[in-house]
DNA sequence: TACTGTGAAGCGCTTCACAGCG
DNA sequence: CGCTGTGAAGCGCTTCACAGTA
C-alpha cells in the first residue's frame, strides 16, 4: 500500500501498548525505562520489547534503558499518532456513543469529526457531544470532514451498506465493530473487532481446570 | 484434567465466525455449505476452513460439503456455546451498557446476569434492562450469580481493582476492555480488547498527506 | 556491571499439492 | 467429477544466547 518498511500487525499492536504506557510514565515524571520495567508494566516479555524496538534503530542505551519521552515520540511517528487523525463513526447506538465519547481516543490524537445514523429520531440530536447526521449524506460529506478512518458501529444487517457509503465517500480504513464480514475494494483495509468472538474464545476455555 | 486437544486461539476465533454464519444460513433454510461458499461469506480461505474443521473429525462429505445444522451444533460444542454462559459486566458507563444490551451475546447463548458500577448515582437504577449493583459487593455476590466470565468496562484507573474483586469472587476468565494491563493469578485467563490499539494499527497504515 | 541489539534457532499457524472418497 | 482431508512445505513471529556498548 505504501513504500515504508512493513511492520507486522502484532508488533504494531504492541507499539500501541508501549505508547500508552510511556505517556503515563512521562506524565509521572519518569525519565528512563528499561525493557524489564516495561515488561512489568505491560506483561510483554523484555526480549520481545527489545526486538520490537530494535527494528526502528538503536533507541535505547546499554546500561541505562530507553528515554521515555524520546521513545514515546518515536513510536508516535511510526504509528502516525504525531498528527491529529480524524475519525468518523457510523451508528449512534450505545456502542457508537461509547466510541464517540471514549477518552482514550483523544489520548492517541484521534478526533471524532462525525457521528452518523439512519434513525430519524436520532438525526439532528446531540449525543456524546456530537451532532448526529443522516447516514444517507455520508458519502457526500465524508471528503469535507477529512476523516481517514471510519468506524462501523451498526447492526450486522446494515453494516455492508454503511461500509459501502464510507467507501463511496473515499474512506479506505475501516474498523468494523459489527459481527459480519464486510466486502471491501482491494485498496481498502478493514479491521474487525468482534465482541462475540472474544467472548466465544473465552467460553471455550471456561471449563478446563 | 485437561484431556481435550488444545485449539489455537486463531482457530477458535474463526470457529466463532463460522458459528455465526452457520446460524444465519440455518435460519435462511440452507442445508449444506461447502468451503468455497463459506469463504465467500466470511473472507476466510477455503483451505483454511477445511483445515480448521478437519481438526475435529470428518465433518464434511466429499462432493457435497458440510451439513449446516450439524456443523453449527458441532462448533457450538467445541466453543461451549451449547449451554448458557453467564456473564457479569463491571462498569455501567456507555460501553458497559452497550455490552449489557448487545443482542449478539444472546445469539451465542451468553446471558448477562449482573451489571456493576461504583457510581452511587447509577447503583440501584436499571440501565440497558439490568439493575446496577454496587461493585463493592461484587466479590461476595459473584459466586451466587454463577458467572464464569467477567467483562471489565471501567476506566483504566479502576480496572485492576475491578479485576481483583472479580478474582476474589472466583472469576477466572476476564475480558478486559480497559486500556491497561491487568495482573492476574496464574490460573486465570485475561483477554484484552483495546479499541485504541485497533485504531492505532489502522492509523499506521493511513497515508501521509 | 547493566542493559541493549541481533543472528539463529524454535515454533506454530497458514498454504500448498494432492490423495481419497462419495 | 466435485469436494473434503491431510502430510509437508512455507513463512513469519517469538524466544534464545550472547556479542556489543555505555
Amino acid at each position: 500500500m505504501n513504500g515504508q518498511p512493513k511492520v507486522p500487525v502484532p508488533t504494531l499492536a504492541r507499539l500501541a501498548t508501549y505508547y500508552s504506557l510511556l505517556r503515563e510514565a512521562e506524565e509521572a515524571g519518569v525519565e528512563t525505562l528499561n525493557s524489564a520495567r516495561i515488561e512489568g508494566l505491560s506483561g510483554i516479555a523484555a526480549t520481545q520489547i527489545r526486538k520490537d524496538l530494535s527494528r526502528f534503530g538503536e533507541l535505547g542505551k546499554p546500561g541505562v534503558g530507553y528515554n521515555v519521552s524520546e521513545l514515546r515520540e518515536h513510536i508516535g511517528k511510526i504509528l502516525k499518532l504525531d498528527r491529529v487523525q480524524h475519525v468518523v463513526i457510523i451508528g449512534a447506538g450505545r456502542l457508537g456513543q461509547a466510541l464517540a465519547a471514549y477518552p482514550g481516543l483523544a489520548d492517541y490524537s484521534f478526533e471524532v469529526v462525525g457521528l452518523f445514523d439512519s434513525d430519524a429520531k436520532k438525526i439532528g440530536k446531540t449525543l456524546s457531544g456530537h451532532l448526529v447526521r443522516d447516514v444517507a449524506t455520508l458519502s457526500k460529506s465524508l471528503p469535507g470532514l477529512g476523516a481517514r478512518i471510519v468506524a462501523i458501529a451498526v447492526p450486522a444487517s446494515s453494516a455492508q451498506g454503511a461500509a459501502d457509503a464510507a467507501f463511496a465517500g473515499g474512506a479506505r480504513w475501516l474498523l468494523n465493530f459489527s459481527p459480519t464480514h464486510i466486502k471491501s475494494p482491494a485498496d481498502c483495509l478493514v479491521r474487525d473487532v468482534s465482541f462475540t468472538q472474544e467472548f466465544a474464545v473465552l467460553a471455550h476455555y471456561s471449563e478446563d481446570k
